[in-house]
DNA sequence: AACGATACGGAACACTGTTCCGTTTGCCAA
DNA sequence: TTGGCAAACGGAACAGTGTTCCGTATCGTT
């Protein structure tokens, strides 16, 4: 997202102010309902969560791909934006890193739904995914390189490895019987430094 | 199929006659919907190529699981008896073959729904994929060693092999650009012995 | 302030799965 | 052969979806 037609562009004639305002909201609105109910949630439910009619759902976005990749783009943005934000915020490195994973697992919902919604066009997913690399690798290290300049965490795991062993995790959530979020937090906890043993 | 309960069980006191009738029809006119619209194929479509109404849909198969499940061993059943006729009914071992691969062919389409139907219920499609094995290899090693005695083809392949590549050919057919079935009939051509050059 | 283009809202339609119950039919016992 | 009843049938009716359409409201410009 970040600068769809910020003005300069002129084959696009910037829309109209409450155009992108219920562009944003819809976007938000089908995050949340991503996360409760699957890609699939029903438009009705998406629409009535942003407060517009089915109809604005529509015009915004003709086919359920258009908006997953929306979405898709919109959480790689907010997931970014959101690194700096809780590093300033949380009480300790350790602390933001956790919930910028815990972000970051949302994100991820929706980058499955995606893949099995493009079946057919494998062009567009893998730009998405190169896309989504680019963007997430830096802000995860540097709440990596934060945590561990602490001292909260080893510091031998590099942002890839993390990123990709959560995606992996990740394979497979909503299975009866496995809980990807909690095994997410166990490996986000096993990145620390054992408190209890002494320094060596 | 061939012979769920044929009498001498008792736990099911045996169904009434039409019941089974239908129940036989729902199969094939569900293999046929399957074919042409996918696993997903709507209900009422079913049921009216079968001439019955949704009602008796429901009662014989109360899920889609049940109904993939069923059509399922039905093909593989109906698979496996073609294989014999087939071979008495061709002008050639190699025309037989050639013919039951297609068959195998509209099989695989179930077996891909049936996968994505039951990702919960591993452990009945693992079951259902060996009794799959059990059943059409010995068959297809009959076409293939009826062909090979005939000198119509090369005798280096196993069943195992031939079903294997055929099945991970259809991988992802119906996709736009790729028609696994042109793919399996130049797979099942190669098999034959080279014609043009000489005995070596 | 007026006006035209843009965007909105939601009723209406089409299609699907699912249930329910009055009616029909096969089967067995008398 | 016939009577009866449990089993099975059929399809109307309901509920939840996606999708379209057009009268109405709003924005941005003159």
């Amino acid at each position: 997202m970040a600068d769809i037609d910020s003005g300069s562009g002129r084959s696009a004639p910037r829309k109209r102010a409450d155009a992108r305002r219920n562009e944003a909201t819809l976007l938000d609105a089908a995050a949340a309902a991503f996360v409760t109910s699957g890609v699939d949630a029903p438009v009705r439910d998406i629409a009535a969560r942003a407060g517009v009619g089915v109809g604005t759902f529509y015009r915004h976005f003709p086919t359920r791909a258009d908006l997953i990749v929306a979405v898709y783009r919109h959480q790689v943005e907010a997931c970014a934006e959101a690194g700096p934000t809780l590093l300033a915020a949380s009480s300790t490195p350790h602390a933001a890193l956790a919930e910028w994973i815990n972000l970051f697992v949302d994100f991820l919902v929706t980058k499955h739904g995606l893949a099995e919604a493009l079946q057919s066009d494998n062009a567009t997913f893998e730009t998405l995914h190169a896309y989504f690399l680019d963007r997430l690798v830096p802000v995860c290290a540097q709440l990596l390189d934060a945590a561990a300049a602490a001292g909260e965490i080893r510091s031998d795991v590099t942002a890839f490895e993390l990123l990709r062993g959560v995606g992996n995790l990740c394979i497979g959530a909503c299975q009866p019987r496995y809980d990807a979020r909690r095994m997410v937090e166990l490996l986000v906890d096993g990145l620390r430094r054992d408190q209890s043993a002494g320094p060596r």
